[in-house]
DNA sequence: ATATGAATTGTTTTT
DNA sequence: CAATTCATAT
C-alpha cells in the first residue's frame, strides 16, 4: 500500500483484509517467527496496527497445518465477533479443516464447560445465567433483607446496589479482599465491612438457591474446577493441546489464573497483546498479566511486532508521542513504510454545533471524494457523547450505525418480556418471578414478595403460582397469568419457531400492560418484535436465554433480520467497542479535559493513563486521515444557564499538537436566524397564565 | 398496600 | 434527560 490515492471497490472490506495465499505469504521475519513458534509459552507483544489478528490466524492455520486436531485449539478471544472473523479468515487460509477449532469468549468458554462439567462439580445441571442488571437486582433484594439500620434522618450512607455489586465484581475478578478495596477505593464504606459482607454472604446464598450464575461465578467456576485435584481437572487440562489468547492485555487475574490451570501440562499457550492498549481496568483488566506473563510461565519466548501497517507515517508520529508519555510499557515504537499522508488535524470548535457541522461537512467532502461512509467512524468517549451527531446526521440523510451505545436488552421492556421466558425454564427464578409480578395491576412490593414466599414453600413446583392466592384486588391479574404459564408450558417446545411463539403468546397479555406502564409505546413495540426474530433463530429458550446474556446483540443493526436495507454506513462508536477495528478515516470527538478524559475518571494516576490509552486506541484506529477536535464553549445543564470554557484534552500536550495541524471553526454560517428582535407588548406567558385564573 | 405524581440525581467503558 | 427515589392520595 502506498500514500497515494485510493482506488474503491464496491467491498473495500475485502481488500483491506490480509493478503490470502500460501502460509508463509506476506508475513514478516517477527511474525513468522510466532506463527511457525513450535510448542511452550510464546508472548507476542503486538503494537497497534502491527498485523496481531493475521499473525494470530495464520499460527492457527499453522498448527491445523502440522496435523492438529481442529477440536484441540482453543482461541479465545474478546467478542464473539472477533472470534467469528479470526475463525472465518483461517478457513480462508486452510479450508474446511479449521472447522471445529473451539473459539469464543472466555465467559462463553466457560459457559459451554460449566454445561457439560458443572454436574461433577455439584452444579445444578439446569442453571440459568444473570446478566449485569440480573445481578444488581439479586444484590438490591440481598441488600434490603439484610435490615441494614438507615436511620430516617441520617445521610443514609450505605452503599446502593450498583456499588455492591461492583466491589462484589472487583473483588471476584481482582482477587484482592473486600476489606482492601474498601479501604483503598471506597474508605467512606470501611465502617460497614462488616454489613457489606453480610450481603455478600446472602447474595451467594441466594445465587446457589435460585440456581443463578452471574458473570463472575462463570469465571470463578471455571478456575475452581480447572485448579482443583482430581480426573475433573485433568480432564480439563487434557482437553486442549494448544490454547491461544488474544487481547491479553485486558484479562484479569482470574483469567490467567484459568489459563495457567488449563495448560498446566503442555504450556502450549500463546498469548497476543498490546500493553499500550489495555482498556479494562475497571473490570478488573491488569497490565501485569501481560507484563508477568514470562515470570508465570518460565522459558517464554517472546516476539515483539512494531512494523505498522495500518497508518501513514504523520498519524504514528501522534500516537507514537502521545502513548510515551506513559510509565511503564514494554516500549514499541511503532513505524511503517506507508509513504504520504497528511498531518492530524486538531480542530477547534467554537462549540458543540460547530463540532458537529464540521464532522459532518469533512465527512461529506470525503465521500465525494470517493471514500465509502463505511470507511469513516466517528469515535468518542462515552456513549452519550454523540447525540448532537445523531440528529445531524438523521437530518442530512446520512446512514450511520452506532456501536457500544444503548443496548436494547437492557431496557425494561424487553427484559420484563424475557422474565416470563425465565422463570418458564428456571421457577426458582426470584429475580424475574419479582419483576414480573410488580407487573400486574394490584400486586405490588409485598404481594410479589408474598407470592414468592408461598412459591418457595410449596418448593417451586410448576403450579405453585396457581396455588397462591392473592389479595382480593390481585384477582384478575393473577387469573390472566396463571392461563398464560398454562398455555406456555403446553406450547409444542419442539417447533421451529417455539421461542418465538413463546414470545407472542407472552405479548398477548404484555403489550397491554406496556402500553399501561411506559410512554413512547411504538418503538418499545418495534423492540419487542424484533425480539421475536432474534428468538426465531434458536432452537429453544435455554439456549436463547443463555445466548442472550453472553452475547448481548450491540445494536438493532446487529440482528441481521430486515434492516440491512443500506450496505454503506458511516459508525459511530465509544472507544472502547472500536477496540480492533480500522478505518480510512477517523474523528475523534470531543477531546476536551473533562469529557476525554472523563471528569470522573480522574481520581488516580492509573485511571489517568487508562485514559491515555483508551485515545492512543482511539487515535490508532484511523488509516489515512485523522481529525481531533474539541468544542471550545460547552453549555453546560448543571450549572444554569452558563458556558464553561473547555480547556483540550491535557494528553494532547504541546508535544503532541506540534506534530498535528491546527484548525479552528467559528460558526461558518451563521445558525437560524437569533430571534429578530422587535419590540413587542405580546406576552404570551402571561396570556396563558390568565387562561387559568392566574395562579 | 398500591398507585401516582413530583423531585432529584447522577450520567463511562463491557462480559 | 431518564430513571430512580420520595411523598402523597387513594
Amino acid at each position: 500500500m502506498t500514500g497515494d490515492a485510493k482506488v474503491y471497490p464496491q467491498r473495500t472490506r475485502e481488500v483491506a483484509a490480509a493478503p490470502t495465499g500460501p502460509l508463509a505469504d506476506g508475513l514478516n521475519e517477527a511474525q513468522l517467527r510466532a506463527v511457525l513458534h513450535g510448542d511452550g509459552p510464546l508472548l507476542i507483544v503486538a503494537g497497534a496496527g502491527t498485523g496481531k489478528t493475521r499473525t494470530l490466524v495464520h499460527r492457527v492455520a499453522h498448527l491445523l497445518e502440522r496435523g492438529v486436531r481442529p477440536e484441540r485449539i482453543l482461541l479465545l478471544t474478546f467478542t464473539r465477533r472477533a472470534a467469528q472473523e479470526m475463525l472465518a479468515r483461517a478457513e480462508r487460509l486452510v479450508g474446511s479443516a479449521s472447522r471445529g477449532v473451539h473459539g469464543g469468549t472466555f465467559h462463553a468458554t466457560a459457559h459451554r464447560l460449566l454445561r457439560r462439567f458443572g454436574t461433577s462439580a455439584g452444579l445444578a445441571a439446569d442453571f440459568s445465567i444473570m446478566d449485569q442488571g440480573d445481578a444488581v437486582d439479586l444484590m438490591q433484594l440481598a441488600r434490603s433483607a439484610a435490615g441494614i439500620a438507615e436511620a430516617k434522618g441520617e445521610k443514609k450512607r450505605f452503599p446502593k446496589k450498583e456499588t455492591l455489586h461492583y466491589i462484589y465484581s472487583r473483588h471476584i475478578n481482582t482477587e484482592r479482599p473486600v476489606p482492601q478495596i474498601l479501604s483503598e477505593e471506597y474508605p467512606q464504606f470501611v465502617e460497614y465491612e462488616a454489613q457489606i459482607m453480610r450481603v455478600f454472604a446472602d447474595y451467594t446464598v441466594r445465587k446457589a438457591q435460585r440456581n443463578l450464575v452471574d458473570y463472575d461465578d462463570l469465571l470463578l467456576f471455571w478456575a475452581l474446577m480447572a485448579e482443583s485435584e482430581g480426573p475433573l481437572a485433568e480432564r480439563l487440562a487434557a482437553m486442549y493441546d494448544h490454547v491461544l489468547v488474544d487481547e491479553y492485555q485486558d484479562t484479569n487475574h482470574l483469567q490467567s489464573r484459568i489459563l495457567r490451570a488449563m495448560c498446566r501440562t503442555t504450556a502450549n499457550l500463546t498469548v497476543v497483546g498490546d500493553d499500550a492498549q489495555s482498556i479494562y481496568a475497571f473490570r478488573g483488566a491488569t497490565i501485569r498479566n501481560i507484563l508477568d506473563f514470562p515470570h508465570h510461565f518460565p522459558g517464554t519466548t517472546v516476539v515483539t511486532l512494531e512494523e505498522n501497517y495500518r497508518s501513514v507515517q504523520p498519524i504514528l508520529d501522534v500516537t507514537n508521542r502521545l502513548i510515551s508519555r506513559s510509565e511503564e510499557r514494554y516500549t514499541k515504537d511503532l513505524f511503517t513504510k506507508r509513504e504520504g499522508g497528511d498531518r492530524p488535524w486538531l480542530v477547534t470548535a467554537h462549540d458543540e454545533q460547530a463540532q458537529t457541522r464540521f464532522v459532518v461537512d469533512r465527512i461529506l467532502d470525503l465521500h465525494e471524494e470517493g471514500m465509502p461512509l463505511s470507511e469513516m467512524a466517528v469515535l468518542f468517549r462515552a456513549g452519550y457523547m454523540s447525540a448532537d451527531l445523531e440528529i445531524e446526521l438523521t437530518a442530512r440523510k446520512i446512514p450511520f450505525e452506532k456501536w457500544g451505545g444503548l443496548k436494547f436488552l437492557e431496557a425494561a421492556h424487553v427484559k420484563d418480556v424475557l422474565a416470563f421466558l425465565r422463570i418458564l425454564e428456571n421457577p426458582r427464578d426470584e429475580v424475574s418471578w419479582y419483576r414480573l409480578l410488580l407487573l400486574l395491576p394490584g400486586i405490588g412490593e409485598a404481594t410479589a414478595r408474598g407470592a414468592i414466599t408461598k412459591m418457595a414453600e410449596l418448593a417451586w413446583t410448576s403450579d405453585a403460582f396457581g396455588r397462591y392466592l392473592p389479595p382480593p384486588r390481585a384477582r384478575a391479574a393473577h387469573e390472566s397469568l396463571v392461563q398464560l404459564l398454562d398455555q406456555l408450558r403446553a406450547a409444542p417446545s419442539d417447533r421451529k419457531d417455539a421461542v418465538s411463539a413463546d414470545i407472542a403468546r407472552v405479548r398477548r397479555l404484555y403489550d397491554d400492560i406496556l402500553r399501561e406502564r411506559y410512554d413512547r409505546v411504538e418503538p418499545r413495540l418495534a423492540d419487542l418484535d424484533q425480539l421475536q426474530n432474534i428468538a426465531a433463530g434458536y432452537p429453544d429458550r435455554g439456549s436463547f436465554l443463555s445466548a442472550l446474556a453472553l452475547e448481548p446483540p450491540s445494536a438493532t443493526q446487529d440482528i441481521g433480520f430486515g434492516s440491512d436495507s443500506e450496505d454503506d454506513v458511516l459508525v459511530l462508536s465509544t472507544a472502547h467497542s472500536a477496540k480492533g477495528r480500522e478505518w480510512d478515516a477517523v474523528f475523534v470527538i470531543w477531546a476536551a479535559d473533562g469529557w476525554f478524559p472523563m471528569a470522573r475518571a480522574l481520581g488516580s494516576d492509573e485511571e489517568i493513563d487508562e485514559e491515555r490509552r483508551l485515545m492512543y486506541v482511539a487515535m490508532t484506529r484511523a488509516r489515512d486521515y485523522l481529525a481531533v477536535t474539541y468544542p471550545f464553549n460547552v453549555y453546560d445543564s448543571r450549572r444554569s444557564a452558563d458556558y464553561t470554557i473547555d480547556q483540550v484534552s491535557r494528553f494532547l500536550d504541546r508535544g503532541v499538537r506540534d506534530l498535528m495541524q491546527k484548525v479552528v471553526v467559528d460558526q461558518p454560517q451563521a445558525p437560524v436566524d437569533p430571534a429578530p428582535h422587535v419590540a413587542s407588548t405580546l406576552d404570551l406567558r402571561a396570556i396563558l397564565n390568565q387562561r387559568f385564573g392566574g395562579l
